[in-house]
DNA sequence: TTTTTTTACGAAATCGTTTTCGTTTAATTT
DNA sequence: AAATTAAACGAAAACGATTTCGTAAAAAAA
């Protein structure tokens, strides 16, 4: 049914080899046997098996994106991007999510280490505790981006956002609007742009003469439920925060729960901003001041490396950190 | 670098087709034969290269998932049942999107069609307008799978949700809450999903014996800008709708910021409801009554029923249509 | 003991390309 | 006219696995 080169040949009657090099315009074929070749191959509505290629040229044209999950605004945007970039570039891309699961990442990456892909962009799990099976990757040839939640112990390209600086100037927003007890609530402890914004956090806690109270800095998890005990806690009791940052979307929407069923006002009673590539973050109650990462370029970014690295045939990816900054956007959430 | 049968073959001192026996465990292999090509190819590291298992065989262990946006919470919901069920079968998931353009639709089903994919979850394009491209898939041999925004004039299965009850439903609502003057703001006409909304709209119209009003029907599109001012205009001047029904998420989304400009109050001057799958709709000012679609159910399921048809060596994927219900959440948007 | 069957393995074809070498004929140069 | 070069094509070897078929040795049956 379908046609292949050899189908080409016979009925032409030439050779294989010829058909071939005359569909990649090889000037070794004359002028009007590319003509009688590609004529033919419309006829037979011809196309090329990729993966006879793949196996021949040790290329497969195809990319994998790993991210942790896919109902979340950020990663979402970020593939978009990527995923334009590839279409320019005619590359096909393979997605897979590891729910932030260690093992299901490990497993992956094993998975990519064939040859299936020419190269990964990945976002690290927050439990992922080693970084082995990605050295491990790289030393059978696939080259590996990471974006946003990176990994520090690779050498390779990382993009992420200028997560110290944002954290500070998150902080320091809620202080100059009337803060003085600010709840940091941690994505994970493990990853490193969480680090960062705690650290911005605490900097920012500095210049201001607060000091830092441990009981406020909230490490939540991949257990929803958990997280949600963590805030109703921090929520509950007489002496609540009057301010609060969340390093992730997910938990702002937590606080918003709670507050909205705790009959906490916001802003009034505590303020809130959050890192956040929520489409509806103006059409919130109240509406959210967002600390918003560029991830649709971030996206782009981490693709335009790996495919200028793909393009020539050089040897290792260098070492470097491409920081694209975000914007904070105030909103009603930490009105004064 | 990266060893293969071969290199294990010499290693041990046996043949390459036994070594491959060996390692799919095939009775023809005696056990300590089995057990030193198991200890070697742990030794070296070996992976099978995908590519030639695929060219071999004609499988590929992939699908494709094509949809108009990814920047859509109801097809990432979707992708993610889907991804979901590919794990569990080790399948591989690529992705694309069309923009809802046409020809790129076209062009990504041309790359599918030699066999880089066994089979294909698709969610048609809004400006698609023949579907010849479809057949001639099918017909090399790539079954597709329609979810959602699905094509009747292909004979394949589709999944979608309950469209005609769902759109009566949420008419019926908003009349039963006080709503005389409905408008529908319709995704595209050329879609089937839509039509079957409006058609569920006229239907509750018709109950209550409320004249169907054609400039009530608002055509949106592609473009953004045109839906704005579209919406806009049906905002403005005297006589305004008391009830919105938006077929899609961002055009209610789009009448909440118009209304927010407009100094226009939901529900007290204009009721809103929408399909949508929007994670935040009971945190929108105000909340946002909702058709909700079960995309994560939707996503599943076509997976299984492509998984399972390709499981069997059966000739074609039969004609069916699979609906699986919304359901309706009332919130203050459609209050009284 | 002879014949048959079973067990365990290897040789080689195959999947559909690409690419390296020939090789033939025509064109060009001495 | 002889020698060289260029143009146009074909044969065959890869790429790395799977699988069919053949065969030797060992085991079982006669």
């Amino acid at each position: 049914m379908k046609a292949n080169l050899k189908d080409l040949a016979k009925d032409l009657g030439i050779s294989v080899s010829t058909v071939s090099k005359a569909l990649r315009d090889s000037y070794e074929i004359g002028e009007k046997t590319k003509q009688r070749v590609l004529a033919k191959a419309a006829e037979l509505g011809y196309t090329p098996n990729p993966y006879a290629g793949f196996l021949r040229n040790n290329k497969s044209k195809t990319i994998a994106i790993v991210v942790p999950e896919l109902t979340n605004n950020y990663f979402i945007q970020a593939i978009s991007g990527a995923e334009e970039i590839a279409q320019e570039n005619n590359y096909h891309i393979l997605i897979y999510t590891t729910n932030d699961n260690f093992e299901k990442e490990k497993s992956i990456i094993k998975h990519l280490m064939n040859g299936r892909v020419d190269g990964v962009l990945l976002s690290i799990s927050s439990t992922t505790s080693s970084y082995m099976h990605f050295n491990e990757l790289i030393q059978n040839g696939v080259p590996i981006i990471f974006f946003d939640r990176i990994c520090h112990e690779i050498e390779t390209a990382k993009i992420t956002t200028n997560d110290f600086a944002s954290g500070f100037l998150a902080t320091e927003h809620l202080i100059k609007n009337g803060c003085r007890d600010i709840a940091y609530l941690s994505l994970s402890e493990h990853l490193s742009i969480d680090n960062k914004r705690k650290q911005g956090y605490f900097e920012a806690l500095n210049k201001y003469d607060i000091k830092i109270d441990e009981t406020r800095i909230i490490n939540c998890g991949v257990d929803e439920k958990m997280n949600t005990k963590k805030i109703k806690k921090l929520l509950s009791g007489s002496k609540i925060p009057d301010g609060i940052f969340a390093s992730v979307e997910r938990l702002a929407l937590k606080v918003y729960h709670v507050c909205n069923s705790a009959k906490i006002s916001i802003p009034q009673k505590i303020k809130v901003i959050s890192f956040s590539n929520l489409r509806t973050a103006d059409l919130l109650n109240p509406s959210l001041t967002t600390i918003t990462q560029p991830a649709y370029e971030i996206g782009k970014e981490a693709a335009k490396i790996l495919f200028k690295h793909l393009s020539k045939r050089k040897s290792v990816l260098l070492n470097e950190n491409i920081i694209i900054d975000s914007v904070l956007t105030i909103r009603n959430s930490t009105k004064k």
